[in-house]
DNA sequence: GTAATGACCCGTC
DNA sequence: GGACGGGCCATTA
């Protein structure tokens, strides 16, 4: 559970308004290369947490969706969106513009 | 303890 | 970030 708690409180750590890649995260916690671990954590992320795990997104800035979290898809970008991070046509998000 | 799983990344083509 | 393949490692059953 602490590597998780490595990744939940960078995640927490990122400002409204802006975005990191999973890579990113996984720097900052001290998980170098193990950026699976970081979707991993945010699986199990509940919605009800304080986490904005909506702020992670894979390297190529676009939203990286879970077959689990059907449903829901909608509702990150929707978060997002309310932060003032705009989408593309293609649902991606402008890095040099939003990366944190 | 073994095996399977997973919102990914990086080097190379 | 175009497509492909290999690999990293914690968590769960």
């Amino acid at each position: 559970m602490s590597t998780y708690e490595r990744i939940y409180e960078v995640v927490r750590q990122i400002p409204k308004g802006k975005v990191t890649t999973y890579g990113n995260v996984a720097d900052l916690a001290e998980l170098y290369g193990k950026a699976r671990l970081v979707g991993y954590a945010l699986y199990q992320v509940d919605k009800d947490s304080d986490i904005p795990w909506h702020r992670v997104i894979n390297a190529k800035g676009e939203i990286s969706y879970s077959p689990l979290r059907r449903g829901m898809d909608y509702l990150q970008r929707n978060l997002l969106e309310n932060e003032g991070i705009e989408f593309s046509a293609e649902g991606k998000i402008n890095l040099n513009k939003y990366k944190w």
